[in-house]
Formats: structure tokens, C-alpha cells, sequence
DNA sequence: GTCGTTAATGAACACTGTGTTCACTTGTGG
DNA sequence: CCACAAGTGAACACAGTGTTCATTAACGAC
């Protein structure tokens, strides 16, 4: 039971971190070029000189490579920048505020080409939808306490989020494709505004 | 040059109004069944009972018939459903309001089906991507009245839009997947003063 | 450095889906 | 009634996917 369990979390192979890398970056190139949808396993390989057979040893397609990349791809901006994941438990900070988007316009910024890929209009909408989840159960979270519990309640503060989630893509996204003339600072204290106002008028 | 146009309007073979209205039948159901994405060519021609030549002599792709169904599909939304379509002229009513959002929530009402099909989780992001860039044309041209010329002011009015945009479709997407429990006429009111107010706080 | 292990290679394969063609049959409108 | 337009279904070429396997190269632990 004591035994060893390989203190291995960052000890792998050199040559799966490199194919790893190489292919995130091919399919962000690729992306980029011709859009998501028209990016084919192949091209990817050819442009990684990648064998067709080590994609498949870590990847099961096009949508993990996108999804599950490292830290290059999904990671990065659902890790850290995650605005306000906690519960509106009672008590807890920011409860029935606005969540802090400071950390996700600063990550978008420090990766344009990722984040242009990933959610501009040249990419599919896998992780669009991903991110839109997110957004959408962690502002339901922050404003659940100002909603009640009849039928209708549940109904609005689930409407009122997923509109509010909208909004923030709407603005990240239009921001991402102008290649950010804004700084991300006011982008961040506008959405949060934005959001605020709009469970205001709720 | 004053030829007959044939005012054939309406006088289209039987044949071929059937052929298309199946098919559009058949695809709505298959993506209530199993997500536009995963819907193949093959299954809706075996569910219409329809010969592969015969889809291809009236459509070039999925999408198309997605799009382009003749009453079925995108039409009845995009037709007079339409929000607000006209520039913001000077003097155009409604100049430097929200539009009108209740057409499109009482046509999505009477098209639940459709709709879902069209816009839901089931759905692909085909007709999604154009209902928003759609809307958000819409809704920045009654807006743009209320912008400056700087460079600045023309960044922000396009953010606001797509914002706004956003706005709309997370309202309309939730509600949809609800089975539309809110009566419509509810629906437009919150949702148009909600972008009224994303505006004011501009 | 040696050596057992692990990853990468690339070609072959079966499979599914797409879009076209064509000779043929059936339904329609005039 | 009949000329013509529409539908049929099978065959085809093609492109993409995902798997397998024998072979080669790189790794890292000692």
C-alpha cells in the first residue's frame, strides 16, 4: 500500500511534450487559415509531420485535440481566468455581484492567436459552447440569492443568465476579432457593468 | 424587354413542393433526434423516401436545405420577424431604440419545433451564427445615432451590438430549450428593455 | 555507455459519407 | 394524349476517419 507512486506529474517523455506541442500548434495555424470545420486530421499531421498513428495514440479527434490540450489550448483560459467558479454560497465574496472578468480579458490578451482560434469566427463552435456553459453557470451562481424559489424565479434567473453569458461572448468575441484596440482593463469594467445592470433591471 | 416573367410565383410543379417540403420535414426531425452535426445526407433521404440525385438536383448541402428551405426553415424567422431591418435614417421611427424583439419570440412560439431545431442545443451553429450577425446589424444600425465618429466611439458601438446581440440569442436559446414556459409577449418586453438598458449604460 | 522500455513511423486497411453521372421510369401540365 | 420535367437507384470516384502492425528511433534509468 505504501508503495511508490511515482512522483512522475512532470516527468513525461520529451518526445510526447514535443508532438504534443507541435500538433496544438499546427491546428491553431490551421484554424487561423481556414477555419475550424475545414481543418482535416490530415492536414494537421502534414503540417506537424506528425505520424497518423501517434495522433491517434493521443487524441481521439480533431475536438480533444482542441479541448484537451495541455496547457495550450482549453486549459489556459478555463484554469486560472475562471471568473468566480464558487457557489453564491451565503457569506462568500462577490455574492450576488457581477463576477470579476479581469482575468479572462488578460488571458485572451496574452494569447490572441489561441483565443482567436478557440472563439473568433474562423472557429467552430465546440469550445464556444464550452465556454458559454461556463459562463452561464457561474453568473447563475453568483445571482441565484436574488431570485426565488417559485417556478417563475428558477425560469428568470435562468434566462437572465444565459442572456448575461451571451453578452459576454458577444463582447469578448467582437473585442478578440478587432484584435483588441481596447485595453482589456476597460473591456473587463465595462462587461461587469454591463452584467450588473442587467440583473439590476431583473 | 417587356417579356412575360411567367408570373409563376406560386405555380411550381407538385412534384418538386413536395420533394422539398419532406426533406425539410425530415431533417427537423433528425436534428430533434440526434444534433444537426451528427444528421448525414444518407438518413434524411432514407426517412423522405427520396433518390440521393434528387436532393442534389434541388440542394448543394445540408446547410442549404437548412437555410434556404423555401417557407419552412430560415424564412419564416428571418422574413417579417425581422427586427428592425431599416438603417437608422434620420427621422425612421424607433431611431436610437431597442427594436421591436416580439415578432421574433411569437414566430419562434408558433415554430417551437422549428425553432429548436434551428437555434437549440440540438442544433448547428449554421443558423445561429447568421441569426446573430443578423441581429447585430440590426440592432447597431438603430443605435449608431447615439455613437461619435471618433475611432474609439465606432470600436464601442460594435462591441455594445454584438454584446446586445448576445443578449437576445441567450434569451431566446434558454427559453426554447424550456418549452417556452413565459409567454412571448414577456419574453420581448424583458428583452428589449434589457437592451436598452445595456445601451444606456453606455 | 548499455539496454530494456516506450514512442514515433508509415503504409495498408476497412469503413463511412459526399457529390456526380446516367439510363430509366413516372407524374404533370398543357 | 403526349412531350417534357422530375424522380429513381445503382454505380462511381473521391476524401476523410480511425485502426493495426511490423519496424525504427529516442529516451531515461542504471
Amino acid at each position: 500500500m505504501g508503495r511508490k507512486v511515482r512522483e512522475r506529474m512532470e516527468t513525461v517523455d520529451r518526445r510526447i511534450r514535443k508532438t504534443k506541442r507541435i500538433l496544438s500548434e499546427a491546428l491553431i495555424a490551421l484554424i487561423l487559415e481556414k477555419g475550424y470545420e475545414n481543418v482535416t486530421v490530415r492536414e494537421i499531421l502534414d503540417r506537424a509531420n506528425v505520424g497518423r498513428s501517434t495522433f491517434y495514440s493521443h487524441y481521439e479527434s480533431k475536438d480533444q485535440l482542441l479541448l484537451a490540450g495541455p496547457q495550450n489550448l482549453g486549459v489556459r483560459i478555463f484554469g486560472d481566468a475562471d471568473p468566480g467558479t464558487g457557489p453564491d454560497a451565503k457569506g462568500a465574496p462577490g455574492r450576488g455581484e457581477a463576477p470579476d472578468f479581469l482575468p479572462l480579458f488578460l488571458h485572451a490578451a496574452d494569447n490572441l492567436p489561441l483565443a482567436k482560434a478557440m472563439l473568433g469566427r474562423k472557429s467552430g463552435d465546440v469550445f464556444n459552447s464550452h465556454l458559454q456553459s461556463h459562463l452561464t453557470r457561474a453568473i447563475r451562481d453568483r445571482f441565484k440569492s436574488r431570485f426565488g424559489k417559485a417556478k417563475q424565479d428558477k425560469f428568470w434567473l435562468r434566462y437572465f443568465s444565459g442572456a448575461a453569458a451571451g453578452l459576454v461572448m458577444g463582447f469578448l468575441i467582437s473585442w478578440l476579432e478587432d484584435d483588441m484596440p481596447i485595453p482589456p482593463e476597460d473591456m473587463a469594467r465595462v462587461c461587469g457593468r454591463a452584467v450588473a445592470g442587467l440583473f439590476k433591471a431583473a
